[in-house]
DNA sequence: GTCTATAAGAAGATAGAC
DNA sequence: GTCTATCTTCTTATAGAC
């Protein structure tokens, strides 16, 4: 009893001290960010920080799995064409969910830098989500929906949907006022009839 | 003579301090740099940066003002349909200005803080390459290669355009293996054939 | 498990010698 | 114009009370 209390309280604080510490690395980047100012918005002391996560790098890496948990949930239980249609949806959801594209693409960028302590995770992490959009062209190339299965065709055409959804995202921080999906979505149409049979017509 | 002297090794100074700061801002970002470690790896004081531009985020803009303008001398000196065709050797020479890159990037996303010191200007940088690219569309447009004279139409396809650049920049400072020129130019020739009359053959 | 207090070092910026 | 030395503040991390 009074030990399950302890430790719920124990979690409780953690799963504070992660959400509060994502926004600040998101809005300030991990150089930027201080465990007294994350510590001083979650409302706890700046020890507690360092006593639950070790250090601030295992803080930031700690702030990456579970948001990126909660991101590789939110998507589609679908696979193949329909995956990929799927993601407008999932970016017209992003305009939704600021504080997580906020810390990705802040993190992502910064950790270019080899000496980041984010570098390593954050490579893998590109690696699997564009090998996720290589496997749905792959079911949709079995099935018909996409004329390739040219191993590097399909890697470039992830690269380029990859690529513009993040370009978009970062004119979308800078000015949030940005359509996010109304540019997104004629694109993947474009996209999608492109990589698929002629007779399939173009969704407006 | 002595005052020539004198001056000159200012600039000389200032010039050497510029190119160190872009680098290291561009790596370590800007609260990642350090004017110390920006000192030691050109050669000069900590205290002569300060000297001479007042702060470092004073230090930050002067390096902004100078790589843009850099920047901006390289574009082609084209208009219409031939400056929007010649962006595919502009991403190739990215392929050979890293460093360049690296900055604006960096700064770029950790500028959508309001309270970073290169807000007000990332943000008027957006805007001018992005108006330049719909100016060059409007001549495209009264010259027939483009169809549509829609200011909200040409404007979110420069949006989607310049996306898809920063984009695969992203990647690219993530893994220089990336084919930046070799993704670029298909998108491009792509997105000029779904902008310009049906009869435009699109370039293989 | 959370706090306060503190250690040890690094940051930006200033002052004054040369 | 450039340097060294210093001021003040703030950083991460640790130690120990409760």
């Amino acid at each position: 009893m009074s030990t399950r209390g302890r430790y719920r309280n124990g979690l409780e604080s953690r799963r504070r001290i992660l959400i509060g510490a994502a926004q600040s690395f998101g809005r300030r980047g991990f150089a930027g960010a201080t465990l007294r100012q994350i510590a001083a918005e979650v409302g706890v002391a700046h020890g507690s920080l360092v006593q639950h996560f070790g250090s601030k790098d295992e803080l930031l890496l700690a702030v990456l799995r579970l948001w990126d948990e909660d991101l590789t949930d939110s998507l589609p239980e679908l696979h193949g064409v329909a995956f990929l249609r799927g993601l407008g949806d999932l970016v017209r959801g992003h305009a939704e969910r600021r504080p997580y594209i906020e810390l990705f693409l802040t993190i992502s960028v910064e950790a270019s830098d080899p000496s980041h302590p984010a570098h390593d995770y954050i490579r893998a992490r590109a690696t699997r989500v564009r090998e996720r959009v290589v496997a749905e062209l792959k079911v949709a190339a079995s099935s018909g929906d996409v004329l390739t299965s040219d191993e590097y065709e399909l890697e470039c055409a992830a690269r380029e949907l990859l690529a513009l959804m993040n370009g978009l995202e970062m004119q979308w921080l800078l000015d949030p006022d940005v359509d996010l999906g109304g540019i997104f979505q004629p694109y993947l149409n474009q996209w999608l009839y492109r990589l698929g049979p002629m007779s399939m017509s173009p969704a407006s």
